[in-house]
DNA sequence: TCACGTATATGTAGAATACATATAGATGTT
DNA sequence: AACATCTATATGTATTCTACATATACGTGA
């Protein structure tokens, strides 16, 4: 993911040490997040986070169809098959009142976590401004 | 974590389904952080991470102490006993050039992965925005 | 001596993830 | 007809990460 930024080969760091360029646990919000926009099945899903996502992690098709079967299991979605239309069947998505919930209470946690990352880029920064003053 | 928030009561979601208030591997960029002000120990960096981080999540000190002796396995800082002093001894942390390194490339990973978020956050709010408008 | 705060460390079960792989319908190509 | 490719869903599993429990030991005050 660090590649390019050059900062990887400044400080002779060989692999990405940064894990938090991959969509952790990211999927389940998001997955809720499409379906509240409208009923979709998994492979469409997973072209939607493609595109929404962090730059270069490509989404895991285990991920995405794990996470809507649990997501099924507990009760925050509902499926049915799809057999209209060309190619194979598509395991359609809705979100239930349950789901939706759910959706909120991640959009709650986001924006905490958002919170959180800002403290850090802030002190961060101005610690970086102050050293170089120096 | 959300036990006060009344959603999970409203949506009728027993237990905290959303991990992402927990420091997930949030640790380590704030061990290098605190540790570019200054050296310092684990228990020490303990109390920090305490008020820095996630509201209700206390920091695991398994997690601290691990996180630690990784960093110096792979050369991202040093330390040394600190037998001065009252009490127990203390391992004294130093960040390394390397170290530095890794941090600034956390705060990268940081930043966009900030950026991610809000675009979700945004998305949802126009979203439901729009459907209370309705 | 006993509880408590300081300080570091390890063991391990369980959760989460990455990566590989399997199956199968439909369409286009040689 | 055979083959590749795209669409679509699904499972197996090794590895990594995390949470929680627990152990050790120094110092201070009751």
């Amino acid at each position: 993911m660090f590649e390019g930024s050059g900062l990887a080969k400044k400080y002779k760091i060989k692999k990405c040490e940064c894990p938090s360029g991959k969509m952790t646990r990211f999927v389940e919000p998001c997955l809720l997040f499409f379906l509240s926009q409208g009923d979709s099945y998994g492979y469409e899903l997973m072209a939607k986070l493609d595109n929404f996502g962090f730059p270069k992690a490509k989404p895991d098709p285990a991920m995405v169809y794990r996470t809507l079967r649990y997501l099924e299991k507990e009760g925050f979605v509902v499926s049915k098959w799809d057999t209209k239309g060309t190619g194979p069947a598509k395991r359609n998505y809705g979100l239930t009142q349950k789901g939706i919930g759910l959706l909120h209470l991640w959009a709650e946690s986001i924006e905490m976590r958002k919170q959180v990352l800002e403290k850090f880029l802030k002190q961060y920064s101005q610690q970086f401004k102050r050293i170089r003053k120096k």
